[in-house]
DNA sequence: CTGTTAGCGCCTTCAA
DNA sequence: TTGAAGGCGCTAACAG
């Protein structure tokens, strides 16, 4: 819209050459206190603002940063993108968002759009592991933090525990002696959803018992459809005592559904949230919880890639693990004997 | 890190000049079919993805729209953030983010950085009147949309009618017998508290009363806060019949705090919440609430700047106002007299 | 229709 | 320490 000032202009006010303007700009090279000086002078004088694109094409670096996910509105993901965000900003990086709508498509075509925009690095959120050979080209061009994907070992990442977490949850679901649990998890392809299968099977077998397959349900994450899946579980027959499930949409969900069947929670129901949000806190009653600490997820991420920026040689790849942690509340209580009659 | 394909290269391989190539990729100008032909499979075979920096540099354009909010991680604004996030990319933008943290001096610099990357458009939120003149400078610079914000006539807004919503909200609890309601929201400097603010005493007005100045809090927005603010409210004297509070973290306190004295909801105090999420559509008893449409938000901001990108005319300032509509729910309820003792 | 040329604004050699 | 010059990759203007 407007002329905007250029260093070449500095340049001629602070009356030295081009090249030293930049110098004095960028505190670079060799450059005398006196040029320093009057180069600020005429900078601040003519409202000179350094070009980023223009510095972006020459050093090669845009000082940009990429996140992935697929819903920034994810209550799951918002918080770790507002901590990463934050940390990068400190380190004078910014953040290019995007969501995949969890569409493969638009996401090959989002990372090409990253890749074109030159990003320096990058965060990957909702990614299959169909896709390996774009996540590897793409790993070659640039530093990538998988967010709780499996991107094979040669991948730096966070990744939250979800195995002990669902074990521990099952855990605590079996010894109030609850057997028919409902696993509602998105997913199954994605590392959370499997790691959780894992988990929470592995809990039964460690007692010999065995989950019951047809209650391992693999929910999208939409609240009508995780309303009337547990409508469903509900009013079929072995129904559900308890249900863990994905502490969002799905939470949302299968709540509903317990209240529209008249179901009291815990008396006839038990619920664990996985993921710990504002719902599961307040709701009445009180949901348990496995947590963890989202904000720590995306400082580490911002951090691993900083790192990775840093150096201009390639780190040796690293995973960082978050634990979980049950948090016990008013929502699970013993099973209730079935009352024949 | 790797040195990557570039239209020169392109325009080798496929045996044309270096203009033809462009002007095939872009489909721009003259161009025989046979030349385009022979640029794509070239452009195929190498590998080749066009530098969307360099492409700046020469354009303008960067095709990045900023976005500015206090936090990424606030519900009611991470709805609206994913709706233009995805209406952008939908034309070919990307969107960058950041936080002001409801910073006044985060919030200039990081104007000041978005006009560095030369970002074609901004989304603002959370400003302060009080800036002004960054304000106006920005807009002689690029496209702004104001997101809830008052900037002036001059400036291209989309507003959410918090005044008429609490009008209505107020007069809702003011038929149900309240007189003693305290309102709670952030910012009486910024314009969503202030229209609430003058919705609330209006509708006290209308009917001849007056609102209890002492009842008008202008909470920060944190869960700790409100918690503490509204128990002080309700161990003091002429305890509030009735809180209408912003549905986030202020909902969350208050209804912890309601929690914490033991009083019950709607038995012995009513609750409106301003802006309808999960929880309160979830909560027990499920919470009355002020809902306007926050993809809807997101969307005419994203088209409203849209629309000032794709004129180069600097065309006519717009204000969008999105209505909101009270959901009765379970949460409120006539007021109890209270029983001397 | 196509090739050539001239920068966009900046940083970074290379000489002086 | 400084100035001059080259070029990052691309598009737009101009001849041909």
């Amino acid at each position: 819209m407007k002329a905007r000032v250029t260093i070449r202009e500095v340049a001629k006010e602070a009356d030295v050459s081009l090249g030293t303007a930049s110098r004095a700009i960028n505190r670079s090279g060799r450059v005398s206190e006196k040029a320093i000086i009057a180069v600020e002078k005429a900078a601040r004088k003519l409202g000179y603002e350094p070009d980023a694109v223009a510095r972006s094409m020459r050093t090669r670096s845009t000082r940009v940063v990429g996140i992935l996910v697929s819903d920034l509105a994810n209550p799951l993901y918002a918080a770790m993108i507002t901590a990463a965000e934050t940390a990068f900003q400190a380190a004078g990086y910014s953040l290019l968002v995007a969501s995949t709508h969890n569409e493969t498509k638009r996401e090959k075509a989002l990372i090409d759009l990253f890749r074109a925009r030159r990003v320096d690095g990058l965060i990957l959120g909702p990614c299959q592991t169909e896709s390996m050979d774009v996540i590897n080209r793409l790993m070659s061009d640039m530093p990538v933090v998988a967010l709780d994907r499996d991107f094979g070992d040669s991948a730096t990442g966070v990744h939250v525990d979800h195995y002990n977490g669902a074990l521990e949850a099952t855990r605590y679901l079996l010894d109030l002696g609850h057997r028919n649990i409902a696993l509602m998890t998105p997913g199954s392809d994605l590392r959370p959803g499997r790691e959780r299968i894992a988990g929470f099977s592995d809990a039964f077998k460690e007692r010999g018992l065995e989950p019951a397959s047809q209650l391992i349900r693999s929910a999208k994450s939409s609240m009508e459809f995780a309303f009337s899946d547990a409508l469903s579980l509900l009013s079929g027959k072995d129904r559900p005592t308890a249900f863990l499930c994905l502490g969002t949409r799905i939470l949302a969900g299968v709540l509903q559904a317990l209240r529209h069947c008249g179901h009291q929670v815990p008396h006839e129901t038990s619920v664990i949230s996985i993921g710990d949000t504002d719902l599961s806190q307040l709701f009445t009653p009180s949901i348990t919880a496995l947590n963890w600490d989202l904000n720590i997820v995306g400082t580490v991420a911002a951090q691993l890639l900083l790192k990775q920026l840093d150096r201009e040689t390639k780190s040796e790849p690293e995973r960082i693990v978050i634990t979980t942690r049950l948090m016990p509340r008013e929502s699970c209580g013993p099973v209730q004997m079935p009352i024949r009659g």
